[in-house]
DNA sequence: TCATTAATTCTATATTATTGGAATTATAGA
DNA sequence: TCTATAATTCCAATAATATAGAATTAATGA
């Protein structure tokens, strides 16, 4: 993990359409839901919503694949884990964390 | 934890200035660092910086008070953790956890 | 093969964020 | 009190992001 990845994995998710495609895959679980589905339930164009996927898909919060007919969506969840981890590393690994500084 | 502060705090660390801020404040630790000498470390404009340290105010990322002359800026400890334990209780408690949702 | 479905890319517009010099405000400390 | 310092706010220019309809691409599966 390194300051341009988490740039890139933060970005992605400080909006809020993104953040709210994020919220739902994190539901949907590992099945992932299609961009379709993804599209229908939040209530948000599907050029609008293609863009925000290729967001997340490129600041490597979600994966995609395709399922039959549709692509599939799912959180990237081992991505997930290193930025948290980093982030956690950095400042929150306990309560007198900062005093290592 | 809410979703409106949560993107107020990746909004704020979502942008590379501010994301070495945070760096820098995370090394100072609890004695934090004067809006003066972040300016200087980082080659950045005063109101620029300040610009920038007006955003992670406000999403909670840092506090800031005064110490004689100068302000001091340090990372908002508790904030953190509450961000990053809502996003770890998300997606993140342990390898097989979106199998909960 | 070919029609249908799913999704993306294109494009123009609108919105929001960032930058930094100049002016202003606030306050510590002599 | 008054001056020097620290920091912020103001402002205008620029840059970056987001939106969504229309056109296009991709590919399944009948």
């Amino acid at each position: 993990m390194n300051k341009h990845r988490t740039l890139a994995m933060l970005s992605a998710l400080a909006q809020e359409t993104r953040l709210d495609i994020f919220r739902l895959l994190v539901r949907a679980g590992p099945r992932g839901l299609a961009a379709s589905t993804i599209s229908q339930r939040l209530h948000v164009p599907a050029s609008t919503c293609s863009f925000h996927l290729k967001e997340l898909k490129q600041g490597s919060v979600v994966t995609c694949c395709r399922r039959g007919r549709s692509l599939c969506y799912r959180v990237d969840f081992q991505a997930m884990q290193s930025l948290l981890g980093y982030l956690t590393e950095a400042c929150c690994t306990e309560v007198t964390a900062m005093d290592r500084y």
